[in-house]
DNA sequence: GGCCCCCTCTGGATCGATCCAAAGCGGATC
DNA sequence: GATCCGCTTTGGATCGATCCAGAGGGGGCC
């Protein structure tokens, strides 16, 4: 009787279902369904009619009867990391963008979810128990980080970009930049421009991604017997930071030239040079890490490590698409090469 | 029979279901539903009951159904905009982490997708249809702009954050900042330093948002007696163009402050007061608009108007619950005060 | 002509939660 | 003691798509 009633009246208020379509297009209600997802089944005719009447209804299959039906959700869980004002930390966003423009074309989309709050892990239980969501990308893969180890003792499908720093034993498929090479294409680049006293400003030692970027820089300078010894600053990202180390290198190693890891700490170093008047790319060479807006905007342009985020975005949907077609499925890692973009600071 | 194999094996590979908490119970599907979406239903003790069973089994409600019974997903649709490099576009990422943290307190989730392609409004349609989505959130609403009239036709729920620009008659909830409001904060600032010269840049006159900010600095000035004719520029959203225009005013209308419509544009300022050797702050004042990341990080600071994106995205939300709790709930609009952050730049 | 096979297509059952109408039950009232 | 009332609790139906087993129909082969 309900039929009756969505028929008689001009425009539906409720959305044309599949047996609606069935009904119109002379078939039963599977074979609508095969025509949406099996089209190789039908006979040619029979899918014509039946996507005519698609397309005369307006159908659109309703999610929640098909995830509840098939056990999935095609959503993929990211967890929004806390904002850092002061920073220039734009690397994340860039990877949403592509992240959600990938997914699109493998047919998935991004749950955005705080990961704030007491228990950091609790949003992924709830999301995946509830199958609200099919997988995670996980994004702050550093040592200690309680999400992947947790996740894999769910056997939670998910995909980290960023590598299982300090854990080789683990076996989730993950996405990487090499740091490394990003600061030894930006030292190598410093090099040819005639600079031999490089500096370093990083992060702490604790950092895995820091002694990485760190390692870079100090590969090249060794190979070409350059100094490193008394030229490295290990601090937090700051520009304050950043800004202190570059005044105490400056005033102590005599550098022609930084490498930073972070665009941030990057800006610190202009923060010096613009108070002792001396001007980036001319006096003194300045190189960031991210190609983070700030570096795009910035006067006279900061050189920058710009890490191919497009491609961590379609490498990661790719796994994603593996793991989830294969609950077997061993993971694999891939460490994608970032770029030099250059710029007026040097 | 599928109970008793589940019930068999030690770590059930399938989830808890409402018919297996209501066995351990000892109580129907029903109750155990309304320990779950209605407590004040149970007696005490039934209360306690079930809700140990829920804790014991770690039962967590299937989204999927719940959705498909309740016709709604609890998920808030939010378009990614095409990514703008170059400009310092920062604050829609700080609205979707408010927007995220907000919507998570009222039972929401964020869905991202991309409206990139042939049709922009081709993401709306397929998730309203296929129920992926409760609402929306619009954050472009030019005149023109297509969203907010076809989504309203559609009867789709949704909240902008913008107003309906020329557009007066539109009946949909909204919040956005006064901008103008903003632009006199940041003219009236620069008045109390001292600066009477006082220029604008700006966007074009079609962008209604970029003729309010002006207004907020014509106004000011107008009621001070200050000059405002040759003052003002009205140029692309670009550095370059920023670049340009304070180039040019500096020239010819003898300025020694500027507003700004975008911290893109006052980044634009700095360049040229870089090349020709003035300083931001000591001898020229720059305001910019947005408190990106780039007005915190670059030296000496960039004096810039704030949103208040998170009150922004609160009701946001607020709007949104509204809307969906009553249907035919009325829009209103809201209009929320920036404030200014002071740098060293003016 | 009879038989078998393959390609299409069908209808009932199912996923797991909520809606709905009604039953059970204890206490208060007459 | 019977009746009524209100608070709890119950079981069947339902949301809309997919899974599954099997029916129907046409062609090829002997």
């Amino acid at each position: 009787m309900e039929r009756i009633t969505r028929i008689s009246s001009r425009v539906p208020a409720v959305a044309p279902t599949l047996a609606d379509v069935a009904e119109r297009a002379g078939v039963s209600r599977q074979t609508v369904s095969n025509a949406v997802n099996n089209p190789d089944l039908l006979r040619t005719d029979t899918l014509a009619r039946v996507q005519e009447a698609i397309v005369e209804l307006g159908y659109v299959p309703n999610r929640a009867a098909r995830n509840l039906r098939t056990r999935a959700s095609h959503l993929i869980g990211l967890r929004m990391s806390p904002v850092q004002e002061g920073t220039a930390n734009a690397a994340m966003d860039r990877f949403v963008h592509s992240l959600v423009w990938t997914s699109r074309e493998a047919g998935y989309h991004v749950l955005l979810f705080s990961g704030e709050g007491p228990d950091p892990l609790e949003g992924y239980d709830d999301l995946l128990r509830s199958t609200a969501v099919d997988a995670f990308v996980v994004t702050d893969t550093y040592l200690g980080n309680p999400q992947a180890t947790w996740l894999r003792d769910r056997r939670a499908p998910f995909v980290a970009f960023g590598r299982p720093w300090g854990d080789e034993a683990a076996k989730h498929p993950w996405v990487d930049v090499d740091g490394a090479a990003g600061t030894a294409l930006a030292t190598q680049h410093l090099l040819d421009q005639g600079h031999t006293r490089i500096a370093w400003i990083g992060w702490r030692k604790d950092s895995f991604i820091g002694e990485d970027r760190r390692a870079g820089w100090s590969r090249v300078l060794r190979e070409r017997g350059h100094p490193t010894t008394g030229m490295a600053s290990r601090v937090e990202d700051t520009v304050w930071s950043g800004r202190e180390a570059s005044g105490v290198l400056l005033d102590e190693a005599d550098p022609t030239a930084f490498v930073c890891a972070s665009d941030t700490l990057a800006m610190g170093v202009l923060h010096t040079l613009a108070e002792r008047g001396l001007h980036p790319g001319r006096d003194i060479a300045v190189v960031g890490f991210d190609d983070s807006q700030v570096a795009q905007v910035v006067h006279p342009g900061l050189t920058s490590v710009r890490q191919p985020l497009e491609e961590v975005a379609i490498a990661v949907v790719r796994s994603l698409e593996d793991l989830l077609a294969t609950p077997s499925y061993v993971g694999a890692g891939l460490l994608l090469t970032p770029t030099l973009t250059v710029r007026g600071s040097g």
